[in-house]
DNA sequence: TAATTTGTTCAAGTTTTTTTGAACAATCTG
DNA sequence: CAGATTGTTCAAAAAAACTTGAACAAATTA
């Protein structure tokens, strides 16, 4: 049981990857070792080729799949659950925008409520008009940002069935 | 010399996104205060206000106008250098797709070379095929995230200038 | 030139995040 | 049921990231 060497190299991009996406290391690591393989993979083959404990594979399993990253499967006949790696990228920034995404531009809208309520009870006329156009500001991004990830989704997902036209 | 109320709330928003977008606290920090105000700052201002160390300030004001998210002025006849937060959201998300996303495009492309340098010598066969369909589908998402930050810069810039219609 | 102002650097300290592994549940098997 | 297998949890250890502040450099002023 062992790792090629394009597999280590893969599996350190993808770990590279997830670090700049705000992920741990070993989330990166996992995908990458499932991406690589055509096989799926139980929690213990993956604890063993990645060297990294129980714990870390228990929850770095859990969670890439709360984030659609990867799905179990069950081989008939054995009680192992198994890994692999969803490869669709528009299912991938799909499901990170879904778990990451968007629950930053929710929180964005509570904290934007919040600012407008210090707004109405303030009686410096300055600060507060200052207050207004900066919270005015805000909303606009808010708006920007809330009409940018749908067109994300469509613009990655696009090509995902158009073979490359040519080779170069 | 003080903050109010809505600027600490608007600064604690800045923060919390910082965070999300993989930067320091202290950055976030630094850009909300100056994004709350119509006057430039100095660095000792910036200190005093978020009660933060001169290394910080010195190193977040630096960082953030190395993004294009602050930019400095000298009042005349004065030698501190004061800063204003740049609030055009398309000038913020430029600067962070050229100084976070495009170096990262960049390293993934000398990933796959690795990798295919590391396929070429390689006689396991079986494994060689599938290295290289993995390298292909790498490929063709590092093809799709190239080109979807042009659009991601130009859709967000898109109503910068447009006035709202309405008022709600 | 000595003293002052402004700002940078970076080793050491602090805080936060991630990983580990032992203890624990749950499920199967003989 | 006792023992084996599979997987989860979480407190403590380790690692990584961030902040601090004293020492330093550069530019200015008296």
């Amino acid at each position: 049981m062992h790792l090629d060497q394009w597999e280590v190299a893969a599996i350190d991009l993808f770990l590279n990857a997830a670090n700049s996406f705000g992920l741990p290391k070993s989330y990166g690591q996992i995908y990458g070792l499932l991406f690589c393989r055509d096989l799926p993979l139980a929690m213990d083959e993956v604890m063993e080729l990645l060297n990294i404990s129980k714990g870390s594979a228990s929850q770095g399993l859990r969670a890439l799949r709360q984030l659609g990253a990867i799905s179990s499967v069950f081989a008939p006949g054995d009680r192992k659950e198994r890994f692999v790696a969803e490869i669709r990228l528009r299912k991938l920034v799909g499901g990170f925008l879904r778990e990451q995404a968007d629950p930053h531009l929710d929180k964005g809208v509570a904290r934007l409520k919040q600012i407008e309520t210090l707004l109405v009870d303030l009686d410096d006329s300055d600060s507060c008009k200052r207050g207004n156009r900066r919270h005015e500001i805000l909303s606009g991004w808010h708006r920007q940002m809330s009409r940018l990830l749908p067109w994300v989704k469509m613009i990655v997902g696009k090509s995902d069935r158009l073979p490359a036209k040519n080779k170069n």
